[in-house]
DNA sequence: CTAATAGTGTCTCTAAGACAGTATGTT
DNA sequence: AACATACTGTCTTAGAGACACTATTAG
């Protein structure tokens, strides 16, 4: 057996890793920040939940929902953990989105944070909280420019999208960076985390199936189709939505108003 | 300006971050990982870069290169410099593909790992260390196995790929997860990494430029097809491959002889 | 001459995109 | 009656997939 193999030192991995110290140097904090989308009840708008930051840095300003990674959990725990603490929900679509470490996005110290994107269907929807500060804001994006508003307290926060060239290797690709237009903001650079995911949504929408994470049980086809329009953030043409989704749900045989409209609608649900 | 705004303890951002003193708990350890994938000089295989592991844990078993991020760096920085020790190479193609944080990965501690995907053309590729046991690897995979091979040193690396349905909220889908066959093994949770590696690699070849940095300056379509077709692990039709890469490419008005074969062809270089 | 390779033509099938049209309900 | 909405038909275009074909060259 392996167990018996020793190192040079003459040691087996069991006595190796019972004499073994990490080093003593610094480690940085780790995090995870989530991005909770919805769709609001009127499918109006999608929604992402947003937590005004009470203290110093970026005091007053917008910021992800999050926390620390503990040492005895992956991320993917720590979002889950998050998010029930956040909406008391639990087996939400969750997906790992990307990891920010630029030194100096916390000016605190050091803080590389995981970010994750997580979907809820709108008849989840937990309203924000007046004691914390979080609330729900209405998000769209189209070529030039993020808009995050919420009606109730009446902030608009709005990011220019400015094209920019990257190099890497042998290709290049054009990619957008916010820039602030707003008063009101948004904290360290979950601006870029957002854009980031909002795109990342975009993309999986029309090759997979995650939309219907943002769908209650059942549903009627222009109801799927205003959600689809809302994270795609364009219009779709009825016929070729219809084709399009056709094999991913199924017709309970039930009947039932669309939420904007006041004609009968067959049901679907979603097909696995 | 905001930089007057005072918190609850009548602070200003300045005298806040001063003040500031990080909490005394434990942090994980952050490293990258980097897959180094390249194409043999002979247009045969696929390869990847991995070293052998002289101490405890997984002492003989095979690992991606990678190191500690240090507190003054990304890790997109840290890669870089990784690559750099390991290759010499500067701006080299990097992605970072997903972030490991399981606890007990390691088993000497708490390490969260950032993977990265680096992309060097055949030309460059560096030739094995002995010293330290640095080999590059042929690799391939299809539907139910994934192979590493070095036929200098007669090494077989072999994963059945079990499938495995995943559910997160709504949607369901199906994976793959790798399972050991061969008496030579992968270190850590290196097996997955390389399996999403070369996932993702497979699936950006597809509707991105990516392959294009596996290739020198000029080279023929011939051996442009051969290198997707050693990515996609599959055959591919000359005719339908000319077409999808047409826009992508521009005849230099050279000739040349593709790799493997004795028959003269046009030069191409890529198209940015 | 034969076999392999470089390169092109073309057919089918499917999916995206864009309208047009019918039926059914509300006001 | 007028309008909006649910739902379907169909045309065009583009791309993936699959072969068939010609031309060229090594041996």
């Amino acid at each position: 057996m392996d167990s018996e193999l020793r190192n040079k030192d003459g040691l087996t991995e069991k006595e190796f890793l019972l004499q073994y110290r990490p080093g003593d140097y610094e480690r940085p904090s780790v995090t995870v920040d989530i991005l909770l989308f919805t769709v609001d009840p009127e499918l109006n708008s999608l929604k992402l939940l947003l937590i005004k930051r009470g203290n110093h840095p970026y005091m007053n300003c917008w910021a992800l929902p999050g926390g620390f990674v503990d040492m005895d959990e992956s991320a993917f725990t720590a979002a889950n953990r998050e998010l029930k603490e956040e909406t008391g929900l639990e087996g939400i679509y969750l997906e790992q989105l990307y990891t920010y470490s630029q030194p100096g996005r916390d000016p605190r110290m050091r803080v590389i944070s995981i970010a994750y994107i997580a979907l809820i269907p709108m008849t989840e929807a937990v309203a924000g909280d007046d004691a914390t500060d979080t609330e729900w804001f209405d998000i769209s994006m189209d070529s030039d420019r993020l808009l995050l508003t919420s009606k109730e307290k009446d902030i608009t926060i709005e990011y220019l999208l400015k094209n920019k060239t990257f190099e890497s290797g042998m290709i290049t690709y054009d990619n957008q960076v916010p820039q602030l237009k707003s008063k009101s903001k948004l904290a360290f650079d979950h601006n870029l985390i957002i854009y980031d995911g909002l795109m990342r949504l975009r993309n999986k929408a029309d090759y997979t199936d995650i939309v219907f994470n943002l769908m209650g049980e059942q549903f009627t086809l222009p109801d799927l189709q205003r959600v689809y329009e809302m994270v795609l953030g364009r219009k779709l043409y009825k016929k070729n939505f219809r084709d399009k989704i056709k094999d991913k749900v199924v017709n309970t045989g039930e009947e039932g108003k669309s939420i904007k409209g006041n004609k009968m609608s067959a049901l679907y649900s979603y097909k696995k």
